[in-house]
DNA sequence: GATGAATGAGCTTTCATTCAT
DNA sequence: GATGAATGAAAGCTCATTCAT
């Protein structure tokens, strides 16, 4: 067995176990029986229980990010570019459901507690939306006014809180696919420069 | 001292304590401390660690409902209803930072992990920009196909996680009221009727 | 109110919740709560709960002393003495189940871990049974060798054992006052001379 | 260090500290330390506090049936059957005082609070004069209106009050084996056919 | 590298006792 | 005398981490 097939394992595991029970509540001996490994054996490929969780963040968010940008590549109309960038960020909640549940949560609570850790890759994947929305001002589709800076944030935000909805009650009335074009035909909408 | 005057400074010093270090790893000896009581006397008013961030949830977007329900009473245009909705939602992190931070995590963990409880009052702050997106429908302001259940929670998640940014960083390049607008203004354009 | 009612009050409740829950298990809040007085009422009558137990212990003990010898004081067959003291004795489970519950528990804990308490009352209590088995001896009924120092216990001991199984079980295949007979039966047959 | 070792070590160390300061009093970190083993280690081996009286209950009543029924084996006179047992049982306080203290106290504790137990090793171990009583009377020995059931609690209790005043005051007038013997033979006498 | 038994610091909660009213 | 809110020490139990095998 090749080294990085523990870890992936172990990785993995932490994302069943924490999507489970959270983070804190979540104990080592768990991620351990989940990946049928011994719970001394996480501490080869982990520093410690925070450092399972950053990494899973990392290595996951870098996935994603490398997954959008290349289904991006191929379109240059930043309208379709920002429903391809919705639709494939709540399609997450289709295909790995437990990955955005703890994304989600840790999102709220890492970074601020584990001082020390800056979380380069989150802003690197939301920067992907903030340079839609500066190519849209430069070709002209979207209003000079609009600050990206802020779009970024907010469409992540407008996207993930509905995700939260799913995540928490398990059905709902609203379709994930039709929700993401709904949110980003009102940012769309929002941000084109009206010809009246 | 009055009873409730007891409970106040437990909830106050709740609020300071699991701003700074979260809930979980947030101690009761902690919050009697900075409350000024004994550890035992907090059990007197709550029953239990989680009852301490459930009871201060509700207690203060209860606060937070009444308050902006106040303000939108005077105001009959949806548009300006949003942005009131909006700025006074930013306006909060101005004021009662500790306290948003608190929520802000909270909303993502403990209705996740304590099953029993139904986050009703969140939905009821929720369902005040559903309406006023229901009243621009019927007053003709607003495009008949939005749909009030998705903007609310788009709407919400968007100015979230701008508090989000600030809660974290501390300071921000963008102004906090200038971002409340400016968010409000893309979902205003982006739910309006247009005439062309 | 007289000051000893409110004594006898909360020695009646802390009867009914020491036989319930136990000493260790109980609460000073339940025993206040169940004598319908506040818990630092218990306070002016008793130094600490140790002490509710010992008074408790005392003071039943001695009116059942008092009560079988009154009984024994009409009688001067050490045979039906014996017979008189077991009837009455194991007649208490009936009349005081739940006074005679806590006697037994506390039998074996309190005198261990309280060891400044003589438990006086108790050795008067089987010193009874000492003072007819050697009346027995002198009257002729009963062996010379017999030892009332030993008999006493024994004797206590067996009637205390089957106290024990109907205070458990709540009902049994066996009438309390039959056995308390039969055992007094062996015990008699034991001790008496034999005229073969 | 084989597993079963720990396993002694606790349950031996327990005896002990339950022998002094009764199972309420007795913390988990006394246990530990006169084990020698961490807190935590405890409850590898036993699943609480409560557990570690009930087995400890169950193995060495085990053991004492064991020890007991071999000796009887080889008799078969219920006369000297019972003073077997009866000098076997008082002899325990000889050789393992501090167990028979803690069995002492938790046959009237454990049982009445802890209600999912049922002890049955202590039933069997009574079954054993039960059984000695009815051969008695199959042999013509003992009178047949004796009632086994009745006989085993009074024996037993008979018994072990006597072993209660031992443990108690560490020194007594009476020796332990003649106070076997005695008591037997008032039982003996107390159920013998009578030829008169 | 892998294991899992052992560790022991840490934390929530309880409750006997006090004391200001 | 009576109250009951407040106290704070105490303890059972958990679990991240270590390390001998």
């Amino acid at each position: 067995m090749r080294v990085s097939d523990k870890h992936q394992k172990i990785t993995q595991a932490a994302v069943k176990v924490f999507a489970r029970k959270g983070f804190f509540n979540a104990r080592i001996s768990d991620i351990a029986k989940e990946a049928k490994v011994a719970d001394g054996t996480i501490y080869l490929y982990f520093n410690n229980k925070y450092d399972i969780l950053i990494s899973l963040f990392e290595d996951e968010i870098g996935k994603i990010i490398l997954r959008v940008k290349l289904l991006l590549e191929k379109e240059t109309d930043p309208l379709k570019m920002l429903e391809i960038y919705a639709v494939h960020h709540m399609g997450l909640l289709r295909d790995q459901r437990e990955l955005v549940e703890v994304l989600q949560m840790e999102l709220r609570q890492s970074n601020k507690f584990i001082k020390e850790y800056r979380n380069t890759k989150f802003i690197e994947y939301l920067d992907i939306v903030a340079d839609i929305v500066r190519k849209g001002q430069e070709s002209g589709h979207f209003r000079q006014e609009i600050m990206p800076g802020i779009v970024k944030r907010a469409f992540f935000g407008a996207l993930d809180e509905m995700s939260r909805l799913w995540a928490l009650s398990a059905k709902s009335k609203y379709n994930v696919e039709e929700t993401a074009k709904h949110i980003t035909d009102i940012f769309l909408h929002g941000m084109v420069v009206r010809n009246s």
